[in-house]
DNA sequence: CATGAATGAGAATTCATTCAT
DNA sequence: TATGAATGAATTCTCATTCAT
């Protein structure tokens, strides 16, 4: 049975990625978040030291969460289609909590800033080290991890979040860059 | 000769582009900017309606200078590296309102967002229509125009904002990227 | 036997008496109180109707007892010197609820003022009715009872709160106090 | 002439020595000392950089005049009677803001309270130095020190601040301690 | 044009107290 | 009795904007 307060927590949680990622960091209130979430304004300060400890436990989770789907899939031996689909679909079914890490993080003060970077690095090692593997050409390792880090950006800012695509659309543009940049 | 009043407007836009590529647009204070210019509080109203107003301007100003470059390029008949190293330069020399530019708009509300993602398909149609004359593959025009977008964007955040890499390293790379799009 | 309840209101009791001379009233929480005490937040209300009901229970607990102490000396003929011996042995004793009464009972609101003036009077009458009996010089009485009473917060304040002396010295100094008042 | 912003921070220096001294450090609200002052909330915070700050510069202001009167006083080479009764005086006409030092201070963080003993220092040393070069009976100065500070406590405490005495009756009362003090 | 004191709405945070279990 | 999650009123402090000089 779940204890009342982890489902209080849950909708603070719940109530929080919906709003930053509505509003954006600066624009939201407390006032906001526990409207939303249906509590009284102290119960949000049961839950999480200030803003921006619960806007730091939001990026985390996406941080940890999203890494550990990645490391999985690597360590399985998955080949970089389906990683990189992996992804793109990781982010498609969390578009709210993605905006917020990918567009409010970079701006909302060094903290989180740092945050960011330290994300994108992971993600870059992660590139690198899956290219360096299979590429023939090493000396287009590095360029080609900065390639696809740039365009999974891009198709997420442009295709997922302005132009809310399908799945289906992303995949397929996935593929598609993958073999440009294999030279097919 | 430049009036006084000219000179005044000056001076409080290059403070205001410098705080707000230091803190932020949120975390910029009209106190900053007037400290930093070295006038009075309420000289900043007197050329600015409001603090987004002058944001705004800002954003404006290298929205355009920045299209008017590169049109001035394509109609002059340059090709791509050249106008794509034209363009990092023009980044890289103008850092702070660039950083302004690609990360704070995008999460400073509304009517800055739309400006951002309208310099952007300016941007990726101008790509676009370039690829098309020259490119063969035609089908590849748009996954070929989002991947530079990408591409350049990863840079500039990355090599340009982030790392501080000098110049030469940035045109090296971009030359690098096309080649690869090249199939070479 | 001692019943469960006594047993939680003497750790309440206690604990309050060491958060209250330790913070001060107003910067003490009760979630300060119960934490010390090792119960639940809710429980202090079981046994104090507010965070005032407490304070006002333990600044009379002191005033009483204290009281009771000085007038069983009196009765029982003892001569000033003991009695005000006895007095700095019993602040001595209890430090830390004696601060809480001398110092934040006058500040901490009209109720608390009234108890520590109230205090304060029963007091000085009691060394009045004394200093009239033994003196010849009748008036003298209220200007000695004045300096008696000066003198005896004095040394509360400064050799037993501020600097923390040992209680020979302390008896060493009334003795002499006395002494002069005495014009030996 | 005065300029309009020394005007308002003297209001609210007048407003806070006034509501300080009605209820006390910690039931002071800064909207209390604003409506006394007749000036917005944020005007406050022109002048000072918060409560706390607001009050340090009032016990500030009444510890180094009051210093610097009786140090004027001892230079001058009057005699006990005449500083200790300038002393009482003082006190007498700044009632308020003494009341606030001598029964706030104390009680309302160890800030303040630093300087209410720094404070009771300089006083003791002063009268310390005083009594030495007067006593015959030098194994007496120290005693008659604390005597006399707790006896011009008593009499701030009791008769200024709590009964509210007029200046002649204090008078007459300090000349009769310092009498018995010395022996007649 | 320029000043900078004054404004006051607005937001974060605290904490005594309640109440369902 | 005992619990501790939930409440929400209360209060501090910030800062964009105005306006009299």
């Amino acid at each position: 049975m779940m204890s009342q307060s982890e489902s209080t927590k849950d909708k603070l949680f719940r109530a929080a990625v919906k709003i930053f990622s509505e509003k954006g960091f600066w624009k939201t209130k407390i006032s906001d978040i526990v409207k939303e979430a249906g509590v009284a304004q102290g119960t949000f300060y049961l839950y999480f030291k200030s803003k921006n400890d619960c806007f730091k436990h939001i990026l985390l989770l996406l941080h940890n969460e999203t890494l550990s789907i990645l490391n999985n899939k690597f360590l399985h031996g998955d080949n970089l289609d389906d990683i990189l689909i992996a992804f793109i679909k990781r982010i498609y079914e969390s578009k709210k909590i993605s905006k917020v890490f990918l567009f409010e993080a970079i701006s909302s003060g060094n903290e989180f800033q740092e945050l960011y970077f330290s994300f994108k690095k992971n993600f870059k090692d992660f590139l690198y080290s899956y290219l360096e593997k299979r590429l023939e050409h090493k000396e287009q390792v590095e360029i080609k991890s900065s390639i696809l880090a740039g365009f999974l950006r891009e198709i997420i800012e442009q295709d997922i979040l302005f132009e809310n695509q399908d799945l289906n659309y992303l995949i397929n543009k996935v593929k598609k860059a993958i073999n440009i940049l294999n030279g097919d």
